[in-house]
DNA sequence: TTGAAAGCGCTAACAT
DNA sequence: ATGTTAGCGCTTTCAA
């Protein structure tokens, strides 16, 4: 006993522009089974030139559109990423998500985007999200729970992680963070700077909400990173060249490094040193808010005082064009998403690879004042 | 007779870490049917007590979590939306980004992320792509090929334009380019100034690829508004305070503006123009460039000169803080997202939004030297 | 070279 | 209150 197979309704109906035609609309108007248009579909298989040009005109007559909603159920696999982050705001996450959608494109993977906004319960919702969906892998842009990340590779999709590494099981694209600050600085060094500011926040751990924990964690980074240079430079570090946070000047703004308090924290500086040469920002951000400290002062970068920050990000866009650190954030998401559809598509296993960083000399930083070039 | 619907594979294999177990698994688990199940999990219709305490146990125990895909399948709905962009590297679209996927997300609908490069191949490839996907509705920020958004149109799904309207038949969310860049002049008019430059491209709609056919789309409103402004209020427009797109400036690089071209720009005006007092910058972009010119020469923002912007992107980086019209990124993206749900829940018709730009005014206007403030 | 039919894992109408 | 079952529209095996 076949069942009977035909809808409900009568095939002119499910043909109207509402409705999609389906594989049997096309296979019934050319006067073939289903299997046969499949097979002309994906050109596999045998088929006779009589039907496939049969085929072929049912196609274009009923404006067929393959729906791979039901081929991804029947095969497991979707043929999707999700990406997770938690902001576009800031131009290194934008360039991530680029990254990624197009080394995702290339391979005909399609990304679902979602911003977790700094939030673990979001970040939570959004890995079940993606679950459910069945993505075959997730990709995190700087995770901020462990369990998020954990949920995800219990699950068994291919999951990597991007600029920090929260489960060991990952793959991991990362940053290094000591690497690139200690070159940032090491650049005004071998200029001859030996009077640098650091405008940062190097204890600043004390009771942060989430998303700054982690922005805590790679600025404490990045003053280890200026401390040792200045050490091995047998320079001993200058308390009046140093900005923390502390109750004097409060450098987050709902928990994030706000333009009042990098302002300010320049302003400190600038009235508690002498000699200065040269301020090292530990991002294109706080280098921007103390580029218009001096420029409202009237004291001239490269020529009174050298800066560079770090990112990249704005870098170009400053008066004058900052001495910036790259950490090629579209590199950064076009390795994350290469590496989860190999590990998808291979037995590979996951490993954790560190992108080098690119120091890129503007015109912010020169030879201190008086120095023979 | 009923059809024989146990899996090959014993219930125990079928739930190994690999494979994910499903409603069948856990109504055998529990001892009830799938429908019963599938009724606690969506808390819809009646189930006694002791069967729902039986399937919320063999839920936990057997780590099930929903496949969405046969929903969308059965549904006819994917409660996905389809977002077509050319690149995330300006600040401005990042934004636009952002905002979609926060109404999306804020509705419970995800976003597929898909960067066309501003190639049309590319964004009718992506619309087929998500049509396939069968996506409830596609957002396009300023899609540059009106064949794309027909396809999109013509297949039924819900379809919001931003920024620009290629097709009559969907709805939109546009931006007042002429009423922002005129708010701009008006602005410096209305400080006082009366010299004022401008640096864009008014006629250059020559033989520009794809992607700045758009750009000088816009670039000639601009134009216009400019002229427009400077003429109600008399002034007579000065050819040395222009910059062209001709021979003698190529203000181009690969299509779009270039820094090298924007600086030229600013040192032509700057070299030919006696009195001036005053620059209107079409973006923030070509601001910036100009900000970085006068910062070489030693002149001085506002003192010396005004400048006003367009975009709101880098402008609050940028030494002075830039005075500029702000197009409301954030909300573009998310009254389109919220239009396009809207369209599909209810027999809603489409229809076109102007959204009001916003004049942000910061450091970098002030009237002209010698004038009572 | 072609067709029939068994799923993929849900939802929902219908029956009991 | 619960179970049975017919799909959703493909892919793919198996038989013819």
């Amino acid at each position: 006993m076949s069942t009977e197979h035909r809808p409900k309704m009568p095939l002119a109906m499910r043909n109207s522009t509402l409705q999609n035609s389906t594989l049997r609309d096309v296979a019934a108007r050319a006067g073939v089974s289903v299997a046969t248009v499949s097979r002309v579909l994906h050109s596999n298989g045998y088929v006779s030139a009589s039907a496939r040009a049969r085929v072929e005109e049912a196609l274009r007559e009923s404006r067929y559109r393959l729906n791979t909603i039901p081929r991804e159920m029947r095969q497991q696999r979707t043929i999707a990423l999700g990406l997770i982050m938690h902001g576009l705001s800031n131009p290194f996450y934008a360039e991530v998500v680029a990254g990624a959608e197009q080394a995702a494109s290339e391979q005909d993977f399609n990304v679902l985007l979602f911003n977790a906004r700094g939030e673990p319960e979001r970040e939570l919702r959004h890995v079940e999200t993606l679950l459910r969906r069945r993505v075959d892998g997730i990709l995190f842009a700087e995770a901020v729970d462990p369990a998020s990340v954990r949920a995800a590779v219990d699950a068994g999709v291919s999951v990597v992680e991007m600029g920090r590494q929260l489960d060991e099981r990952t793959a991991a694209v990362v940053i290094d963070d000591y690497g690139s600050a200690r070159e940032a600085v090491e650049h005004l060094l071998a200029l001859g700077h030996r009077e640098i500011a650091y405008l940062g926040f190097p204890w600043g751990l004390r009771e942060w909400p989430a998303p700054t924990l982690i922005e805590g964690g790679y600025l404490r980074t990045r003053f280890e990173a200026y401390r040792d240079a200045l050490a091995a430079a047998g320079i001993p570090l200058r308390e009046s060249l140093l900005v923390m946070d502390n109750d004097d000047f409060s450098l987050t703004e709902g928990g994030w490094p706000g333009a009042r308090a990098v302002a300010d924290a320049m302003a400190h500086v600038l009235d508690q040193a002498s000699g200065l040469t040269a301020v090292f920002a530990p991002s294109d951000a706080v280098a921007s808010g103390a580029l218009q400290v001096l420029y409202a002062r009237g004291l001239r970068v490269p020529d009174d005082l050298s800066i560079v920050g770090i990112d990249d990000t704005y870098a170009r866009h400053l008066s004058p064009p900052l001495t910036s650190v790259s950490h090629r954030p579209f590199e950064l998401g076009f390795r994350a998403a290469s590496t989860a559809i190999e590990l998808l598509e291979e037995g590979a296993s996951a490993s954790t690879v560190q992108l080098r960083q690119e120091l890129i000399v503007r015109a912010s930083t020169r030879p201190p004042p008086g120095t023979a070039a």
